[in-house]
DNA sequence: GTAGAATGCGACGGATCCGTCATATTCGAT
DNA sequence: ATCGAATATGACGGATCCGTCGCATTCTAC
């Protein structure tokens, strides 16, 4: 067992003038263009560089490795919708049921409307995956489902509500994914999401009986 | 947008001695060491050629490159699969939803026991998704899900019943193949099974409705 | 204006990797 | 035993790719 080792992640040095700031935009911008334009396995230190108008250096001055770029995309995306769901998951105001058919479509047309730079995102996955930042990230949804689930189903006992939750924020997140990836038509992924909607609120209430 | 253009697949030429047949099993046997041992991005024609005891020449004999190799795995483990999902939903004495629940336990199950080839098979996916023999077995599902909707919910409109089965089905493969990435316990994988079949046995109930 | 820090540059070393081809070996039929 | 076809070999060309390092440029504080 020998699978590419933990890669450092993290940024080497932050920027501190104006100029460099603006860099690791650049950088990031471009990375998010190359990954859309060829693809995963194509995207290149060298081919980032050069369409941020930057050399090779420059870039490794901020990003320890290629792996790093990707994981700093993927983080920024996934904080934006980890925002989202906590957003919606904790508004009192409505109803459970009414707040995960919200997240569905919140997620979904989220996903949608940048399928590709996450299929690209997705496709470069064994790269960062492995990363401690990476795993420690992926656990940040688990208070927010808890405490969803607390509060949809006060009856169930622990255990089932905690599998209840991570099965149904898996088939969410997986799911998508996947049915982004063969969906071209914005209205079809919205069926997709009633459909999935249903599937939740029906499992709901079968717990609750 | 200049991704992998798609990979030709298919066999070279067809073992015809005795010899080259067990090169091919001994090729495939060697990839599947090869995956599990050094993960997909190290997975090389010359580390499997070497660990088949042939040389790199001698696979470029019957596999045009490196994905139909993976392609080849992966058709495989897709055939057997579909066989066993043809066989559970088809058999007409069961009741629907019962056979739904063994389906997706079945399915967990057999994801789990080889989960780490599996794993390594879907990182190396970008290599052949593309080919075309890859877009066509993915639609082997389609006949056989529509076929049990039918059975499953007669009540119900073609296009719902259509979207309620690739849901679920969409839902069983990637968070299956999701689940088994996190969840190391066999114990752990049985209990969301149970889940998972619960969930689509009350959407399916709350469809008849 | 000047020194020293911060930033930016890009050619290059070193490491893989893919797939081919000229050559060597083995098989099967006669 | 022989010959042509099938099969096997592995060194090698050509192509990337990653990340570094010595040097050039720009900025900031004094």
């Amino acid at each position: 067992m020998n699978k590419p080792r933990r890669p450092e992640i993290s940024l080497r040095k932050s920027p501190q003038q104006a100029r460099s700031t603006e860099l690791v935009a650049a950088i990031l911008q471009a990375a998010v263009q190359v990954l859309l334009r060829e693809g995963a396995t194509r995207f290149t230190t060298a081919r980032v560089a050069e369409r941020a108008g930057v050399s090779v250096g420059s870039v490794y001055q901020y990003f320890p490795n290629k792996a790093a770029i990707l994981f700093r995309l993927q983080a920024d995306e996934w904080q934006q919708t980890t925002a989202m769901v906590r957003a919606l998951l904790q508004d009192q105001r409505k109803a459970p049921a009414r707040r995960l058919r919200e997240l569905v479509h919140a997620f979904l047309r989220s996903e949608f409307a940048e399928a590709q730079v996450r299929m690209a995102l997705a496709d470069a996955a064994p790269l960062y995956r492995d990363a401690r930042e990476a795993q420690e990230m992926r656990h940040d949804w688990d208070g927010i489902i808890a405490q969803f689930m607390r509060e949809a189903l006060p009856g169930v006992s622990a255990p089932r509500r905690k599998r209840a939750g991570e099965l149904m924020m898996t088939t969410l997140t997986t799911a998508g994914e996947h049915l982004s990836r063969d969906t071209p038509a914005a209205k079809e992924i919205r069926a997709y999401g009633e459909a999935m909607a249903d599937m939740f609120c029906a499992y709901l209430e079968s717990l609750q009986r």
